[in-house]
DNA sequence: ACGTATTTTTAGGCTAGTCTAAAAATATTA
DNA sequence: TAATATTTTTAGACTAGCCTAAAAATACGT
């Protein structure tokens, strides 16, 4: 009955679980094809797969949730992929632009023995390094407030605490530009014909920054 | 060309880079199934596949070897089990009994870099929990001159550096007996009728052994 | 060395997961 | 609302990996 899923299966169910918190929606099977790099026909016959087995609700033509326990193997994956990363950058000294590649694989290591232990040896973190929240063996995670780096009034202080990209040349760029977690910003000017902005960085150098970027930075004023 | 193995290509080529070792013939497709839980006709199957790919030296009913790169992926992969093994009891407090089934699955995660950096962050052991050897990245082992317990001449003493059976059960047994790594023994006396033999246990305890543990347990003369 | 036993391979079939192309359902827009 | 565009599903085919049953090759005992 309850056979241990493989990760192809538990790759869709994070997917879904991504698209519909992203938009509190039903994901669409187009949704998942794109976020999975695959056909919309595959999808349609995993998603059968996958209700068969009580982990999504599924309604043909009207898109997928997941249900209880499909999303407890969600949050699980997340658990487990954002204490990787952890460990990846705290003890390994990875930068934060390599490990997401490389938790992909480790989210996928079935043992929660692991898993706990793992949290324990790092002290518990309630953050990944990108920011995101890691929930705890229970799938309870701990949100934060916080604002796009977009839709900050001018003259603010912020401190960056996330970013919604983890691709690796996003964050190679912006490590190049200072603009690494904890970094303190004020924005100085924005404008209105392409919306870049011009930002402040520790209190030191000035740069400018598009409108792309900013709508991936996640702050927090101080 | 090049792309990369599936786990159960992986699977294979350790298997029978394992029995190709311990016998230093070729292994047979019979052997090959019995290793891996399965049937000798898949066997037959995947060593197609492999030779296909240059892994393996195939020839039909006569046995196989690996080949030069088979032997590369074989070794890199024992490396990365017997690394993980180090890092599941000496940073996560896992038994030794406990942290083979995990490893199994942590092996097959592919990254240089992570398997390097984690050899670090261990500080180069040189053996795994089991006091098996681990090969460095050039796949080279340090193979240690070492004796099975069985083989050991009455009133010698001796030191338990390895184990070759690997599974939970066996080891939770020794564990009990306090037959783990580093214990000195002296064989008191060897009982004909069950092969079983009198050992005297890091100068305290003195317990009767089985002829089928005696034969699992590598020790060195002091 | 010849018949029997064992091992290995072949043949054919199954499932998971993928794909393309075509059909069906839904959404959009004039 | 009717025609068109888009999305989704179905149909059918492919690969990897597994299986059983039967055939072929090898090994063994007398």
């Amino acid at each position: 009955m309850n056979q241990p899923l493989s990760s192809t299966e538990e790759n869709y169910l994070k997917a879904i679980f991504k698209l519909c918190e992203q938009s509190d929606k039903p994901a669409s099977t187009n949704d998942v094809a794109l976020a999975l790099n695959t056909r919309a026909a595959s999808v349609t016959d995993m998603l059968k797969r996958l209700a068969e087995k009580s982990l999504i609700n599924y309604v043909k033509y009207k898109g997928v949730t997941l249900t209880s326990s499909g999303r407890t193997i969600a949050t699980s994956l997340i658990r487990k992929h954002r204490l990787w990363e952890v460990f990846l950058t705290d003890k390994l000294n990875f930068g934060w632009e390599e490990v997401h590649e490389i938790a992909e694989q480790l989210e996928h290591i079935k043992s929660n023995e692991l898993t706990n232990r793992l949290e324990a040896f790092l002290n518990f973190p309630k953050y990944d390094p990108h920011g995101d929240p890691i929930p705890d063996s229970d799938g309870n995670f701990q949100y934060r407030q916080q604002v796009l780096l977009a839709d900050v009034p001018l003259h603010t202080e912020v401190i960056i605490v996330g970013v919604s990209e983890h691709e690796t040349p996003f964050l190679q760029y912006l490590e190049k530009l200072n603009l690494i977690l904890g970094a303190k910003l004020v924005i100085q000017e924005s404008f209105e014909y392409d919306q870049s902005i011009l930002v402040t960085i520790n209190q030191s150098t000035t740069q400018n920054i598009s409108a792309k970027v900013a709508k991936n930075i996640y702050v927090q004023k101080i």
